[in-house]
DNA sequence: CGTCCTATTGATGGGGTTCAAGGCGTGTGG
DNA sequence: CCACACGCCTTGAACCCCATCAATAGGACG
């Protein structure tokens, strides 16, 4: 049975992220942590936010996972994005007023909401924040259109060992994963609709990856047993994540 | 044959485009057509910017299109977003050092290139260019979220059809349009590889939507005879474009 | 100890890919 | 000015990946 890593008491997972962008002063950064906030917890299968609702808050995942999904009139389930500890909910909040896709737990999370003017003051103040908090929602975008790709250019297999490959170096980020293995508290329906896939696939696609030795699956704890043959398998490379700290080691292939 | 409307002269598609924000000074906004600048043509196949490429411009689509793309090992292409005129190509030029995908030509276009240094300074003397700016940058996120939708969770007659609307929809807020037709300089490979279709099942598809009475095809010109069943066969809804002048019209449905 | 959700597995079918061939328009060089 | 090449569109045929349907098993929870 793997051990996780601790996290990271001191911070905020986010503080702990914004760590990853280079040429900023920590101090600036971990001002963050002082905003007043208050905090809201959440059971899997709540709405955080709904789409269409009008957002007034600075919205972070402090713990557990959620994810920005939308309904189709046919009853399916599209989830645009998984949220971790260190996320930010609502980027744009300070220039859209309503959102167009709905927040959903996918397991009890803790979000903490910031006031606006809160941390508008705290950015004069604090520049290098603004440059840090810019530079995570850059790389959320970058992780949707990576996605875009996922979706529509790779396969079933592809698909999910990309996706698993990317949880894992986002949970290392915010210091959520060991070195080969991660929890993931996400059912296989929430896997199939995250890849526009169906269940019944994603199950049958995750044996053919433990065939191949790839993965191990116990409950909620997937094991990556060889993470390399799962790159060259979906041809992962991590430039999209905007890591410098990684440039030196592996640069991108394709 | 339809006519077009004549593109708004007096202003860059940009500024025109930042108009559909509301509550920011037009002053404010206009003052970007002000900035000193250079512009370079590409012809279609042209890569305007290459993946991993550093960035150190911000750039912006003056006429003709453009695309975000990124090619997979096994050779295929897709489409990430299409870059009308108006549309910001390095949004996140001030926190992103490299580029994660290539920016090709579609068509033959004309792209500006502004110094970094000389938006900052306008940005601190016009607050609400910034803003404005924000949020056409908070559009086009919205606009890849959709299309993650569109990709992960409909069919191929929905996709095109959706798709569709939406290039609709953009060309008109940059006054590239008429009310019920446009002109799409796209090969049906370029649809397909936006879509992740392949270029055989767009073109059936396409003829299906013919069939159906809901579109017309005459060389790149498109008109869409029908926009409200267009709207009903693939569940289209504008909230995600964020144009406030539009929210008193039509509310989302689903 | 039933109930509900999730995981698992097999069978069937379809939407879309792939392969292949022909047509059409445009540009280019002899 | 014609011949040819090339890119894109079009159409048919065969196939396959994955969805759908269905049925069972296995927890977790009250």
């Amino acid at each position: 049975m793997p051990r996780f890593a601790h996290p990271d008491f001191a911070y905020t997972p986010l503080v702990t992220r914004l760590g990853y962008y280079m040429g900023v002063p920590a101090a600036d950064i971990s001002a963050l942590d002082a905003l007043p906030y208050r905090e809201q917890r959440f059971d899997r299968g709540d709405v955080i936010i709904a789409r269409g609702a009008s957002i007034n808050w600075v919205v972070l995942v402090t713990s557990g996972w959620a994810a920005r999904s939308r309904n189709t009139r046919s009853g399916d389930r599209q989830i645009i994005n998984i949220l971790l500890p260190g996320d930010i909910v609502t980027p744009d909040v300070f220039v859209l007023h309503r959102l167009d896709h709905e927040i959903e737990a996918l397991s009890t999370v803790t979000i903490r909401f910031l006031e606006k003017p809160d941390l508008q003051a705290l950015l004069e103040r604090a520049p290098g924040l603004a440059t840090a908090l810019w530079w995570a929602a850059a790389q959320e975008d970058s992780i949707v259109r990576e996605h875009v790709v996922r979706l529509g250019r790779r396969n079933a297999i592809e698909r999910i060992a990309h996706f698993l490959l990317e949880m894992h170096r986002r949970l290392m980020i915010v210091k959520q994963a060991d070195e080969g293995a991660m929890i993931l508290p996400l059912t296989q329906l929430e896997i199939a609709d995250a890849l526009g896939l169906s269940n019944v696939h994603v199950n049958k696609t995750l044996f053919k990856l433990e065939d191949l030795g790839h993965i191990r699956r116990q409950k909620t704890v997937t094991q990556l047993l060889n993470i390399p043959a799962l790159a060259a398998l979906c041809d992962f490379d991590t430039l999209y994540l905007h890591l410098e700290a990684d440039q030196a080691v592996s640069q991108g292939t394709s």
